[in-house]
DNA sequence: TCATGATGTTGAAACGTTTTATCGCGGAGG
DNA sequence: CCTCCGCGATAAAACGTTTCAACATCATGA
């Protein structure tokens, strides 16, 4: 073999013009400039009969820019179907000809800066800083040098790089709007929050919001939460807990659980208490994690768009990316909706009088 | 602000020496050459004050190597927990200071190849390409071209790329040994394969090598499985679905369920059928997936180790780099222990007369 | 005294691409 | 006839690093 690798000068030489006029022709810049069609085609076909691939590498230093973005993800945690953020990301850069790079800081901010600096040293073209839960995140020094995006997270400072999150207001209106709708007026209990809208777990995002879309939507509808459950973190456990100790007082209507893992545990509460779903409780829910569909009946649940939050925030990094130097015109938070997951975990208690309106 | 990034050019402008000797002192080079030590802290020291990071792009036209790894996995599937093995690669890797490329196939075996020649594009050092499920896949051409792994997965056709798999035989052996040293001699089944040693789902080899370990094992303690029931797949409703048909004949001793998905199926059958774990039933798992820990009794499980296994096949892909050209002298196919994880699900049934030999 | 070799160090080329400035050329305007 | 402009294309520089071959210096052995 001559040469390990085809390159650009090769293509040139075959097309008989010069390299320059072979980079403009490939990389796109030579229809708006004035490369004649004639000599366009000649290079695309030599490239194409000669196996031409751009070393991406290769153009970097000059060109600054390397196709590649930068995902930092903090705490891998287990039983994590987060991990589809990632795959959202990669399918929407791989759309784009764009390649993921990817790190775990495991939640050490010093290990999340080196992360940011090596990302930089690979002269990554953007980061997204992601975290597997929705919460508030210090935003690493050196983050704000190029572009970069939260990704299910929010700063903690006021700061200038955007976020992406899914909905969680909007996904508690769908969550209470289902048991309303359904005829569950009296007798609801939450799980995993409440009663109060202050007693939530700690620094969760997710419960106050889904609190404030519930509220908004009971209130309206008049419909009065019967009471509610607060626990430190939203464990099995805490959901068989929380929902035994309920069950010694009374029997409630329906369970609105704050997410999956909870209600996993109400289910194993409820049958031990030898309750059944939904004929004497509904149970409805948050997160749409793989167990949802496991249980038995299937849970009704609103969806945690992992696929789609990884995907969005690449798009507001390209966004960010075109537009660098101006002020942000966008705004700096995206909300990413949480489409409900019909189960067979909330009955219906009487014929509705209620107006049938969109759920979306 | 003068530049934008502090280059090696600067760093051997203020240490007094030329680009090279700066370049071979900080590449590590300059200890086996000859360079003064007088010299080499003299850049030391200076790159350090100006805060040099080396762009790792920049050397790579002429270097080839980029201090990166690319990682290619097929689908993603839904509640994937298998996601860290991701999680391993990425810190071993980070652990000698490189970065990982991430891209997802979906499966398509067109899409693999346009990935794996993307990151040959980017001049990554080497390519493991993972499966999330054990499985065999087809090498794609050009994935031997540079050094390569495979992670969960074996070649169909033989290859010299090496493979890195969980322990499965080993990992049957231990299953069994568990049951057999709490004293379950007889009505044992198996959930999701057998009875015969051919009876399991279709492309599983973890099926396959599991039921060889067990076997292996049953037969040596003199111990005859009383039944098994296979299925296309292993998934809670297909565990579900054989633990009732089985519980219609006989009440098993224990089960031996060929995943923890199967194992969450049976348990709800056996609480559907008043049965309860482990004074009842016994029950035997593998995977040591995350619903596991959060089952009613805690389910005993044989673990599959992801993150060691993404650990490992990073460091077979530097073992393979650094013998470049040389044959294979490591063995093809690397095995990852499995440990079994202690639950509450697997009942002692007799004071054991039988020898406690280690159950490593 | 002069070839020889070991020791530190370096200039210049190389890597494969992108960018900048320029060049030849034909035609339009003065 | 000269100048200027637009078009197509290109030569050459640049990017930041690594590698190759050479170089200066000094001690050693013939």
């Amino acid at each position: 073999m001559a040469r390990q690798r085809v390159t650009l000068a090769d293509v040139a030489k075959a097309s008989g013009v010069s390299p320059t006029t072979a980079s403009l022709v490939l990389t796109g810049r030579g229809r708006d400039l004035r490369i004649s069609h004639a000599a366009e085609h000649r290079v695309r076909s030599a490239a194409e009969e000669l196996g031409y691939r751009r070393g991406t590498a290769s153009g970097a230093p000059r060109r600054g820019r390397t196709r590649t973005i930068g995902l930092i993800s903090d705490s891998t945690a287990p039983s994590m179907p987060a991990g589809d953020m990632v795959t959202g990301a990669v399918e929407a850069a791989g759309a784009r000809g764009f390649v993921l790079f990817t790190g775990a800081s495991g939640g050490d901010p010093a290990t999340e800066r080196s992360l940011v600096e090596a990302m930089r040293d690979h002269r990554v073209d953007g980061i997204v800083l992601a975290s597997m839960r929705t919460r508030r995140v210090v935003v690493p020094s050196g983050l704000g040098e190029g572009p970069a995006v939260l990704l299910n997270a929010l700063p903690t400072h006021p700061s200038a790089v955007p976020s992406v999150l899914p909905d969680e207001v909007q996904a508690g209106r769908s969550a209470a709007r289902v048991l309303v709708e359904a005829g569950h007026r009296e007798g609801v209990h939450l799980i995993g929050a409440g009663p109060g809208p202050g007693q939530v777990p700690p620094n969760s995002i997710a419960a106050v919001e889904r609190l404030v879309g519930v509220r908004e939507v009971f209130d309206a509808a008049g419909v009065a939460v019967a009471g509610g459950r607060c626990c430190a973190d939203w464990s099995p456990e805490n959901g068989y807990d929380l929902t035994r100790d309920l069950l010694r007082r009374t029997t409630p209507s329906a369970l609105l659980c704050l997410n999956d893992h909870l209600a996993f545990g109400a289910y194993q509460a409820l049958a031990d208490a030898s309750l059944s779903v939904p004929e004497d409780v509904s149970v409805m829910s948050f997160d749409d994690h793989p167990i949802a569909s496991w249980l038995r009946p299937r849970l009704t649940t609103v969806a945690l768009p992992h696929r789609q939050l990884g995907a969005k925030a690449v798009e507001v990094l390209f966004a960010v990316a075109e537009r660098r130097g101006r002020p942000p015109s966008t705004a700096a938070v995206h909300r990413v909706p949480m489409p409900v997951h019909h189960g067979r975990s909330v009955g219906r208690l009487v014929a509705p009088l209620v107006h049938h309106r969109a759920t979306g």
